[in-house]
DNA sequence: CTGAAAGCGCTTACAG
DNA sequence: CTGAAAGCGCTTACAG
């Protein structure tokens, strides 16, 4: 089942059945429905290999996702799908490869098979050296989320900071004023910016910034208990938790304190993807749209992959509010 | 950098070279050596897509899997991870298709891209004709999980009805004797397995099955507590869930109920990995081990489509129960 | 618009 | 143990 079958039985050359397949315009029309009529009749498929042999691409791209990101939390799912929906929907397949053997174990098998036409790096962390190897690799590569520290790199992303604010300025339109936040580890980038939002927005707002209401998590539900558990001490009204795992954990501790929420304590996440069952009350989030971030990057990796100047490509996605019940107004109203 | 400059810098043919690479014993302990050096040190990779041509092999495994079992639930993460960690060390790479096109388009897609040497499908169900196209595909084929009917095909399977069985009888030994179940869709086969083995093991302990203890959920967490609170109406002592996330939807029940896990009711789940949050108290529950289903699945894909007998190949893997917490003697004690 | 021809970088009988 | 040679199934300038 070979091109030289289809071209034998349409009666063309091999060239021109393999320019009807490959969709190029200048073939007669006739010739275009022969070729396509015998494929169709003969059920032919192309050979990859020789394809990807001859023309140099290999319509596969990687992609790279820390284990960590599918075991312990929805992260990686929510990736791995937005990435394959869009890589399929634009004729690229998915070659997949996690961290699981030791980042450098993982950089060697990524680089000795060689067949991708280009990389994506999902959540890169300050640290992560093995991040560093890919992008200075021999392939074009896109991270998902912005590098810690280096600036020449192809990057989609969302706009954690302009999330983390739609966060606070919802809670400070309720009337909230003490108004504490559960970061992420400082070396994610994401974290970090999310954090500088929520301090930016206090500062729009007049509010002063108030390290008591500031405590450290990992991402986790259990550190989003341990954190809020001290912030409760310093009773803020509302909680910013930097992302919807540790707004979980909030919720725990805030329970177990033997208050309510939104009455006593108003609390907004972030993320907005599911993590197999919902809180009660439902959880007002920032939505980050993975569908989207998954096109983008397969489209800028797509980009950087056909042209040969090396600019770097930066594609920034929106986030949105989704109002739930997790907020309210404080108890006692806004301040005077 | 091909293998030609290899062999010209070792000053073997290429064919030697090749030999050396791909690990061919016939080839003398000098030549070796310097074919290795050389490639060491110009960083020789092989052109993947070359090598695929010439051997008719691609060292590439497809992995098919539902959408709904990696964005509604833990499974696809699980399965994804056993299988890349498994196939990698077997210097295998995975090619990712998920279902979301629409099972046809998927179908079309994968065989379309007929690069993999085989395919792992997970999760089979009754009804789902895509899986039965793939399975009479042209490339070798193995389920991870009994097929709902066929039986000719290859297969990788957990010990459903051994650890339903292994769940009841640890229930039975605490002194339960209404013991509950809520079980999965029935047209999924693990799921009927699992319910085959509740009531196996209640038979064999002389305890006749009450119809009004048995309640269907779908494997979600809210299917699990609709079902929970059906079942309480009858007083169970104790419930086995099919599923984990079925348990955690059991324990939401049992507290509106106001009742107390394990002094009122003991729950036993299924599964065993994480759903990125510890439910309180810990679950008691049968494990099943998929990275060993990984390696397993990895390895009977490869024997398949290494040997050319049609013998269809099966292995089923132990399943162990993790007692935890949730689990107690009953409060009234076993009845005379 | 079309075809003959070269070439992509490997592997693998075959003969020695 | 080794090498010359054929061949894997495509794509793509090139010439017409």
């Amino acid at each position: 089942m070979t091109l030289a079958q289809v071209a034998e039985l349409s009666g063309v050359s091999r060239s021109t059945a393999s320019r009807v397949l490959n969709g190029d315009e200048r073939v007669s029309d006739d010739a275009r429905d022969r070729v396509l009529r015998a494929a169709d009749s003969i059920g032919y498929r192309p050979n990859r290999a020789a394809r990807s042999l001859a023309s140099g691409r290999s319509s596969i791209v990687g992609l790279v996702l820390p284990t960590e990101h599918l075991t312990a939390d929805p992260y990686g799912s929510q990736v791995i799908s937005g990435v394959v929906a869009a890589a399929n929907e634009r004729d690229q397949q998915v070659m997949l490869w996690l961290t699981h053997q030791g980042p450098d174990e993982t950089v060697q098998t990524i680089f000795r098979n060689g067949i991708v036409d280009g990389l994506i790096v999902a959540a890169p962390a300050l640290g992560d050296d093995w991040v560093e190897e890919l992008i200075d690799g021999p392939m074009p590569t896109v991270l998902i989320g912005r590098h810690p520290t280096r600036r020449d790199v192809n990057v989609v992303d969302i706009d954690d900071v302009g999330g983390a604010r739609l966060a606070v300025d919802h809670l400070v339109g309720l009337g909230h004023r003490r108004i504490a936040t559960i970061t992420g580890n400082m070396a994610r980038p994401d974290a970090a910016a999310r954090y500088q939002g929520y301090v930016a927005a206090l500062e729009a707002h007049g509010i002063a910034l108030d390290e008591r209401l500031v405590a450290a998590g990992t991402y986790t539900p259990s550190s989003g208990v341990a954190a809020m558990v001290r912030l409760l001490k310093h009773r803020p009204t509302a909680v910013f938790a930097a992302n919807d795992q540790m707004a979980h954990g909030a919720y725990e501790a805030i329970e177990i304190a033997g208050l309510r929420i939104p009455e006593d304590v108003s609390v907004v996440g972030f993320d907005g993807f599911s993590s197999f069952s919902e809180p009660d009350p439902p959880l007002t989030t920032v939505r980050q749209d993975l569908a989207a971030i998954g096109e983008h990057v397969v489209d800028v990796l797509l980009q950087a992959s056909g042209s040969d100047d090396h600019e770097t490509l930066r594609v920034t996605v929106g986030v949105e509010l989704v109002e739930r019940s997790s907020t309210g107004p404080p108890a006692t109203g806004p301040p005077p």
